[in-house]
DNA sequence: AAGAAAAATTAAGCTGGTTTAAGAAAATCA
DNA sequence: TGATTTTCTTAAACCAGCTTAATTTTTCTT
């Protein structure tokens, strides 16, 4: 059961009872989408945030070229929006799309405030998923910043081979920041 | 009074008393650093949350090649740290530095999560600067992967000309990803 | 105020990674 | 299953940004 995975998530950093744990799922929508399914609209106000329960979704932007480029990943119980514009009700710099049929849990802008007003133990379990995140996105442009694209994939593959494996080659091209081209010739190596 | 300003920031997102701020004050040491003191040392146990009561910070690390590189700036009211090895209490993989004399808040690892443990509306407080942090981490990811350095640099002085002021150039070419011999020559234009 | 050290500039040559274009392979669909 | 679309590969020409090294300017120290 999908709810089951957020529950269980949440349990690993605060202890919520079963009736509380219960009434917390009843606050998110639970769907499943197709392949290439658009979640969230780039342009549109970002009222939505995702957990995604089962399968990959990707944040990603058009740049100048009409290309796209992928900006994040997000897998089992890794949760996924354009944060800045989420908090403050802004139009989203983004699109979130499933890479692959995915069980997501979503859950809006307004019963995210709700939730967090009923269940304030919710704070911490958000504070901390953020502050990992946020130093990991600080590692992550360390990372950017000292590695060239060759030690880039390398290193990206010896850290999250499952990704390698499940996503398309030109989607973790761009995710990476360089060239489909340039990585098919890394990757002849 | 540097410990107005924290409080004040602090009231910003959430509403305590005076008592509850004076106390919370307390979990704090104040200190004051010359210009290029370090705070936090690489490979060292990370123990140690920084904020920027006035003055300016640098979060950085040492290349392949000995450069010092900046992955994040902290001016007044900003929060710094390696926040994943901090939450972990990891060896830090940056060091923490003052970029101009400082007056600094610090908080160790124990007495931060004391201080939440005491005052849960904290949790609030915290979940919020870090989901705007992570936030605007995912956007500076966007501007690395679709500006061209020129236009890197440009965008960056539009929204902060306040940093490029304040900062030497050799840092802020690092903080942008280029060498201060391109970001010279980009100025002349 | 002078001397030393640190930071910024300039210019030439070079390279990691892009662009373009065309073909091969793999996935999707009727 | 074959047809169509999507993804991946290969190779050559090209360029944004780096490296190197020498000079100038600014800042720090006494």
């Amino acid at each position: 059961m999908s709810e089951q995975i957020l529950t269980e998530h949440i349990n690993s950093y605060v202890n919520f009872s079963e009736e509380e744990l219960s009434e917390i799922v009843r606050f998110f929508e639970v769907r499943s989408y197709r392949k290439k399914e658009k979640l969230l609209h780039a342009e549109k106000r970002c009222d939505t945030l995702f957990f995604v329960a089962k399968g990959c979704l990707q944040l990603y932007f058009i740049d100048d070229l009409g290309n796209p480029k992928t900006t994040q990943f997000a897998m089992e119980t890794w949760w996924l929006t354009d944060f800045l514009a989420f908090q403050y009700q802004r139009p989203s710099n983004f699109y979130v799309e499933t890479l692959e049929k995915s069980t997501v849990l979503s859950i809006s802008f307004s019963k995210y405030e709700e939730l967090l007003e009923k269940f304030p133990k919710m704070e911490k379990y958000y504070r901390s998923i953020f502050e990992t995140a946020y130093g990991a996105a600080l590692m992550r442009i360390k990372y950017i910043y000292s590695l060239s694209k060759e030690e880039m994939f390398f290193s990206f593959r010896q850290s999250f081979p499952e990704f390698v494996q499940r996503v398309p080659q030109y989607v973790l091209a761009s995710f990476l920041g360089l060239t489909p081209e340039y990585l098919s010739e890394i990757k002849k190596k």
